[in-house]
RNA sequence: GGGCCGCUAGCUCAACGGUAGAGCAGCAGACUUUUAAUCUGCGGGUUCAGGGUUCGAGCCCCUGGCGGCCCA
């Protein structure tokens, strides 16, 4: 890409005036950008005085896994974009916590099933939890991440809003309108009685209570009077009762209802939605539709997003356990980096977290592209996606001063077994030009380095280093493999160092050969020290292959070295 | 059966309707660092196919193919 493209960006003037000279304005021509444009347009256009209005929707039924993350780094991204060019922008996240608890997952107490119905901040959070229920206690993981990641928003209980009446407008106005509901909802319904959005003989109601007594939604609302607004509701548990619904406060409206309901109640300008929003019937579609003729209103710029993948499974669902979430993904990667995966593909792009080796090629994509943005090289995409990814309009997220390279930093950990003094020896020795003087200096990310071996890198993977000799090895050794094993262990002390015991292990094969040390490596000599090497690396960790020679041997310490290689 | 999305270099992906580009892989050279090493350089394309609109199409329209997914 031509310089001058970087360079109009750079010196492109900050909309507000006030943004300081640090902030790179992010190219006008990524995705985030193009929805960035479109939403002002249009938000401009219905009503410009008004904040503009992005919005997510969680609901806390279970772990908030990482597909899920894409529901609110989508509108994060765009909202940024917007208040980066100077405009007042909200981004909602209405948490779905006044929907039904549905089922109860794998590896809880059978006896949840008697919450089944309840609405989620309703029914007890699992057992040991410190949450007060069960949406909260989904709730407070994914909190905890969107701060680390630094997506502000405004959060939205629905239980909050259904249970003050703030609804209860619109909740009338449904009901009022009923008729025209069910009209777009039976457009799309072919099958009697299994739609769940309150299709029954006696009439269409888009409204259902919780009991009064059981707490449960297994009501069937039998009449409703406009004028009163009296409803009656019968409920599975045997109870019955008519109830006010201008003041009623225990229940909700459908979802496909709902969910135009609060378009329009908020002003949503943006909202993406997954991919099985996108079929007919679904209740993006169905929404469009409800929310103009009942609420007044339009829908929101609605752009799907594809689904979010680990390397190595396919998609993933919050209904099976094991399902990795953002805090995951946190715990192996940093802030800026997860916030990059998002940033640098379309919503429409399906993408994979990797959680497996290829995190280590992912690191070194991104410490290149970050050298790339920092000598302005880098294209206009890759320098947008980058800087989504490392500030908001907020500000810098936190790095790591001494981004040492990921896969090095696995390797030390892997090999020092977590022992900090020697991780510090080794980091201290990578660049004897610029030494670290303390680990501190290569966190957060060796933290992350050390949560990936721990947690994801198999074990058949993992550096074991020998307790005892290998006798039966060592016993079998010819003159030529014992003398080399003899320089090695008379040299250690001597050139304790990485530098230092690089040019040992080298230099053992070029004695044995009598040759000089600085001569060029012959075919014959590559292979004796590849020989070499291999002899070591059964010695001292039982494979033919391993960490690099030098750290490994200074992550195992001179005495057990010689220790086992019998000298 | 209905619908959504995608198809661009070997792979993963870029490219307001205006000369198709990156990363990785590959190849060549360099290198006294092996384990997926590092540096420099180079090559790489019927943009799924066919038709249409346009001065101009990877992009817009139509038809078909293949792939992924949703609803039924």
């Amino acid at each position: 890409m031509s310089a001058a493209v970087i360079d109009e960006r750079i010196s492109a003037p900050a909309p507000d005036g006030k943004a300081d000279a640090s902030v790179v304005q992010v190219s006008e021509s990524d995705w985030v950008s193009r929805f960035a444009d479109e939403v002002i347009a249009e938000a401009r256009r219905r009503d410009p005085d008004r904040p503009i209005v992005c919005a997510s929707g969680l609901s806390p039924s279970g772990p908030i896994h990482l597909g899920n993350l894409r529901e609110v780094m989508t509108p994060h991204l765009v909202a940024d974009e917007i208040r980066r060019r100077g405009h007042d922008c909200v981004h909602l996240l209405s948490w779905d916590d006044f929907d039904r608890f549905r089922k109860v997952p794998a590896g809880i107490d059978p006896s949840w099933a008697e919450h089944i119905g309840k609405p989620l901040t309703s029914v007890p959070a699992p057992a040991g939890s410190e949450h007060p229920n069960w949406a909260e206690h989904f709730k407070a993981p994914m909190a905890a991440a969107l701060a680390e990641l630094g997506v502000e928003y405004r959060p939205v209980s629905q239980t909050q809003m259904y249970t003050s009446g703030a609804y209860t407008r619109q909740v009338l106005r449904a009901m009022s309108e009923r008729e025209r509901i069910d009209a777009v909802l039976r457009r799309y319904r072919t099958k009697e009685g299994v739609d769940d959005d309150g299709s029954v003989a006696a009439g269409y109601y888009p409204y259902r209570p919780y009991c009064s007594q059981c707490e449960r939604d297994l009501t069937t609302v039998t009449g409703y009077d406009d004028e009163t607004t009296e409803l009656v509701y019968e409920c599975g548990c045997g109870h019955s009762e008519t109830v006010v619904l201008a003041e009623h406060r225990q229940g909700k409206l459908a979802w496909k209802v709902d969910w135009p309901m609060r378009w329009a109640y908020e002003g949503v300008v943006f909202e993406p939605s997954g991919v099985d929003h996108t079929s007919p019937g679904s209740s993006f579609v169905v929404g469009g539709q409800i929310i103009g003729p009942v609420f007044g209103g339009e829908p929101p710029i609605g752009p799907m997003y594809a689904f979010v993948g680990i390397s190595g499974m396919a998609k993933m669902s919050s209904s099976r356990g094991g399902v990795p979430t953002p805090a995951d993904a946190l715990s192996i990667m940093e802030a800026p980096l997860l916030r990059w995966l998002y940033a640098r593909r379309r919503p429409n792009q399906a993408f994979t977290i990797a959680f497996d080796l290829q995190i280590q090629r992912l690191y070194d994509e991104w410490d290149a592209l970050s050298a790339k943005v920092d000598t302005s090289t880098a294209t206009a995409a890759d320098a947008a996606a980058h800087g989504r990814a490392t500030r908001t309009a907020r500000g810098a997220l936190p790095t790591t001063a001494r981004p040492v390279p990921y896969r090095t930093l696995a390797s030390i950990v892997d090999v020092t077994a977590g022992d900090e003094d020697q991780a510090l020896r080794i980091v201290r020795d990578l660049d004897p030009s610029r030494p670290i003087g303390s680990l501190d200096e290569t966190r957060p990310r060796l933290d992350r380095a050390r949560a990936w071996v721990l947690t994801q890198l198999p074990a058949e993977q993992r550096t074991r280093v020998r307790d005892e000799p290998d006798t039966g090895l060592l016993a079998s050794l010819g003159d030529d493999e014992r003398e080399s094993l003899r320089l090695l262990a008379a040299g250690l002390d001597e050139n304790w160092s990485l530098p230092g015991l690089t040019t040992l292990v080298y230099g053992v094969p070029k004695r044995l050969l009598g040759l000089p040390e600085d001569v060029k490596p012959t075919p014959e000599l590559r292979a004796a020290q590849r020989a070499f090497f291999a002899l070591l690396y059964h010695l001292l960790v039982g494979r033919d292959t391993g960490p690099r020679l030098p750290t490994l041997l200074l992550a195992i310490g001179a005495d057990q070295v010689r220790k086992l290689i019998g000298t």
